[in-house]
DNA sequence: AGTTTCGGCGCC
DNA sequence: AAAGGGCGCCGAAACT
């Protein structure tokens, strides 16, 4: 019934190897010889998990024939999880280094990563990487299980792996699905914003307008989109400027400002999301940027083209369901406060969090008078290392009310300053600090002692408890820019990466909750996921998603009080979503 | 001529 | 005194 499989694609290129496997990856009777790769997996829908080398090398072939598969355990995704778990992220992560290193055979270097070429379909062209034999695959499968029981928390870096390998099979499905998009409106979007375009080329209409506006405020022809130039006209304007950003260009009182700011918002679109990427990206009314899960060190998924995560709100006008259907756009509230406070533990925060309301203005209202915007600010500084002017003082009134969430990522970033690793929920590791063997100047990198480092923190949370602000507050000393910069990753990494985590394991949830739909998912950012369904599934799908993200949160923290809501829309467009 | 880095801004 | 995390993308500038 639950039964487990390891497969390896035949050297064929077709057929493959297969056979059954117990728990601890021990081969139940001998290896099958299959064909047909496809055939073989269609053919045993008993299989409740299959181990491979690569979802990545394997997946788009069973999709592309229509054939999904539940689970799957991702070899050379999992190498990768357990070697930065133990330290050891330099070392090759493919599944033939694994399998040389056990035999203590030359570890043979990774195959370079190659750049997605416009509108490619993903892997499956790629040049293969060193093939490796079943019996390869089941020594290291083998292997990894029993790395996973040398884990600071076994059954999490086991979750960790699941839940990965889950998102790689997600990630070759939106692959396959493809974000709905139309081209006509993406066309009138940029008509409506950049004006018509000259024959032969060259920038659009509106941007040759706001160029020649930003050259006669300047009294000579400048360039808005090369910031020596324009530094230049400033300066001869008799004003110095150290860059030419937005936030500092805004505070100038000169006539150009205005279509400066223009002409660079507007370029933006033109050459991100502008006609070329059109051509380059969409095709038969679908956008398919190519997923990779994990693919930040913090466990967020990047896309390898297209820049699927940064689709400017403007031009989501151009994301419209196909006739009939709906997009329901769902996105988590808070996620990564919510996940503070389950991660840490403390009292008041998970009281804060495990209601569905805002969460910031629950915590204004404990600890900032109700002033919301002075609490999402403290908030966010905490998460993400910010140090300087009102962010010190919002953040010794969050020390306040909610030590422990406080002392939990100030502990983060003293361990980063120190040189040391940290870890997600899950087991997620940080990379060593750069350089830190050559320089010693953040020293060795080292794992921290097995259950003493959650011991220290656990007392230093509680001793906290009662104290008062600022009593124990961390100073950062005499840490040099670099170490410091160390422990605002490591103090960002700790949040940020277990919220990949947790929201890993919501799509898995909500994969599996929408299984028997007609319901695809078709974009993820983070927090923020869009399902493509039959109008008629609109309801459906929206209670799947709160279903998983309960689910979720149970998977992943347990017994934890703090719920993760999410802000859900039913519409036929993104833009309309928000 | 080809490759890498930088500046700036999009998203979370 | 200064002190903001993670990415991708593009063209230009700075390299080899």
């Amino acid at each position: 019934m639950s039964e487990r499989w390891v497969l390896a694609l035949a050297d064929d290129g077709r057929g493959a190897l297969l056979v059954p496997v117990d728990g601890a990856g021990r081969p139940l009777g001998d290896a099958v010889r299959e064909p047909d790769l496809v055939a073989a997996v269609r053919e045993r829908p008993e299989v409740y998990r299959w181990v491979w080398r690569s979802t990545a090398e394997v997946y788009p072939r069973l999709l592309a024939a229509g054939v999904r598969v539940e689970r799957c355990y991702d070899i050379e995704d999992a190498e990768q999880l357990l070697l930065a778990h133990e330290g050891r992220l330099g070392e090759p992560r493919s599944a033939a280094a694994a399998w040389a290193r056990l035999q203590q055979r030359p570890v043979p270097p990774d195959p370079p990563q190659r750049a997605a070429e416009p509108g490619s379909q993903s892997s499956l062209f790629e040049p293969g990487p060193v093939h490796v034999p079943l019996e390869g695959l089941l020594e290291v499968y083998a292997d990894q299980l029993r790395r996973h029981a040398g884990a600071l928390h076994p059954g999490r870096m086991r979750l960790l792996t699941a839940a990965e390998s889950a998102g790689m099979l997600i990630a070759a499905e939106m692959n396959a699905a493809g974000l709905p998009w139309s081209a006509a409106v993406h066309k009138q979007v940029l008509h409506e914003l950049l004006g018509g375009r000259y024959a032969g080329g060259g920038e659009p209409r509106r941007l040759a307008e706001l160029a020649d506006e930003v050259s006669a405020a300047f009294g000579r022809r400048v360039r808005p989109d090369l910031p020596a130039d324009v530094i230049k006209a400033f300066a001869q304007a008799g004003i110095r400027i150290r860059s030419t950003r937005r936030w500092e260009i805004e505070t100038l009182d000169h006539p150009a400002v205005r279509p400066l700011v223009e002409y660079k918002k507007l370029y933006r679109i033109w050459v991100a999301h502008g006609w070329s990427w059109l051509q380059d990206w969409v095709r038969d009314g679908r956008f398919r940027p190519e997923y990779l899960p994990g693919g930040t060190v913090t466990g967020r998924w990047v896309t390898n083209g297209g820049g699927a995560l940064q689709i400017p709100k403007v031009i989501r006008r151009a994301v419209v369901a196909d006739p009939g259907w709906r997009l329901v756009v769902a996105d988590a509230d808070q996620l990564e406060p919510r996940v503070l406070a389950a991660i840490s533990g403390d009292p008041g925060l998970t009281e804060v969090a495990g209601r569905p309301d805002d969460l910031y203005q629950a915590v204004s209202d404990r600890a900032f008078s109700g002033d919301r915007d002075a609490a999402k600010l403290a908030v966010l500084g905490a998460v993400y290392g910010q140090t300087s002017g009102d962010g010190l003082k919002n953040l010794a009134l969050l020390r306040r009310r909610f030590p422990r969430a406080v002392a939990y990522v100030d502990d983060a970033a003293r361990e980063g300053e120190e040189g040391r690793l940290v870890r997600t929920w899950l087991g997620r590791t940080s990379p060593p600090a750069a350089g830190a063997e050559e320089q010693g100047e953040a020293g060795i990198p080292m794992l921290p002692e097995e259950g003493a480092t959650e011991g220290a923190r656990g007392a230093a949370a509680t001793d906290l408890g009662g104290g008062e602000a600022g009593a124990d507050e961390w100073v950062p000393g005499y840490a040099s820019t670099n170490s410091r910069a160390r422990g605002r990753f490591t103090r960002n990494f700790v949040v940020q990466g277990s919220a990949s985590d947790w929201a890993l394991v919501l799509l898995a949830a909500l994969r599996r909750a929408t299984a028997e739909m007609a319901a695809e998912l078709v974009f993820f950012q983070h927090d923020e996921v869009i399902v493509h369904c039959p109008q008629e599934e609109a309801e459906a799908v929206v209670e799947a998603i709160g279903a998983a993200s309960l689910e979720a949160a149970r998977i992943v923290f347990g017994e934890t009080a703090v719920r993760f809501p999410f802000s859900t829309a039913v519409v036929e467009c993104y833009a309309d979503a928000k």
